[in-house]
DNA sequence: AGTTTCGCTCGGCCGC
DNA sequence: TGCGGCCGAGCGAAAC
């Protein structure tokens, strides 16, 4: 399941792979990966001859600027993009095809069939769907503490569903919510608009932290194949609470629980993440 | 009218 | 081996 920093990965991966292509065919084998234009068709269409000008990321959001376009591309939790040779077999979970002018193709691979792909024209995209709702970006100097706190306030939902929700910070999934509200001594049912000014201040550190150090990792790959074109993060080796369940706390040797927070399967240790009295 | 929850998309995987 | 239930990001609808 993508987050900020697999995303930030993949960007990376595919502007060195695929920038500067030009697109020769597309061939969209399963239609509801596409949601904008209506018909999936018309995304074909208007994606030929097109050129890959740059790759941009917004939350877990990947943005292929093209000439007169902007494919905005969510991977879900099993989207991957990998660059073959045309001819090359096909997987059968290969569901959207990009074939360039260099007897090249980019292929999305999806085993659930969750991710969405809208194609824009340029300027459009972030006054619309899916992009239109998202929060500060938690690197951007817009993403102080004293925002966090002023948004946490504002809702009753417990903290973890809160950082989850992309309206507040964008980028945190499951895996780095439940690392960060460990870091910050937090527990994940705090409602959110109990934080002190002071926890969302350490809240606030963690998130960028963590978020910064699992980038440089390359991500966490977590039971997912590795495969052969970059995506082979090593942050999952960092992770505290994360599928640690039954495992001792490192740093106070409690036994890490996993419950349910929001309908989430959430890791945690009692001991250091005190439920508020 | 704003906020929160629910239902939906999918198929691999787990447990019975 | 067969089968029902589970998981999950984010949208749209429904509920509050």
């Amino acid at each position: 399941m993508p987050e900020l920093p697999e995303v930030e990965t993949v960007r990376r991966t595919l502007q060195r792979l695929v920038k500067g292509k030009t697109i020769e065919t597309v061939d969209i084998k399963w239609p509801n990966i596409i949601k904008r234009p209506g018909e999936p068709e018309e995304f074909a269409r208007r994606m030929v001859g097109e050129t890959i000008q740059a790759i941009e990321r917004r939350g877990k959001f990947l943005l292929f600027h093209l000439d007169h376009y902007v494919m905005v591309s969510h991977l879900r939790m099993e989207g991957k993009y990998r660059v073959h040779e045309t001819g090359e077999p096909y997987d059968k979970h290969v569901h959207v095809v990009f074939t360039f002018t260099d007897r090249t193709e980019l292929r999305y691979h999806d085993v659930r069939k969750f991710g969405t792909m809208h194609l824009f024209q340029p300027g459009e995209e972030e006054k619309e769907l899916p992009l239109s709702q998202l929060g500060y970006e938690p690197f951007s100097d817009s993403f102080t503490p004293e925002y966090l706190w002023e948004q946490l306030k504002k809702t009753s939902r417990v903290v973890k569903t809160a950082l989850l929700d992309q309206k507040i910070v964008v980028g945190l999934g499951n895996i780095y919510v439940d690392e960060v509200l460990f870091k910050s001594g937090i527990h994940p049912e705090t409602k959110a608009n109990q934080l002190s000014l002071e926890s969302c201040k350490v809240l606030h550190k963690h998130i960028i932290d963590t978020l910064q150090v699992a980038v440089d990792a390359g991500g966490s790959t977590i039971r997912s194949y590795i495969n052969s074109q970059g995506d082979i993060g090593t942050f999952q080796l960092q992770l505290l609470v994360y599928d640690r369940r039954g495992e001792p706390c490192q740093t106070c040797g409690s036994i890490i629980e996993k419950t349910v927070v929001g309908g989430r399967g959430t890791h945690f240790c009692v001991t250091c993440q005190k439920r508020p009295s």
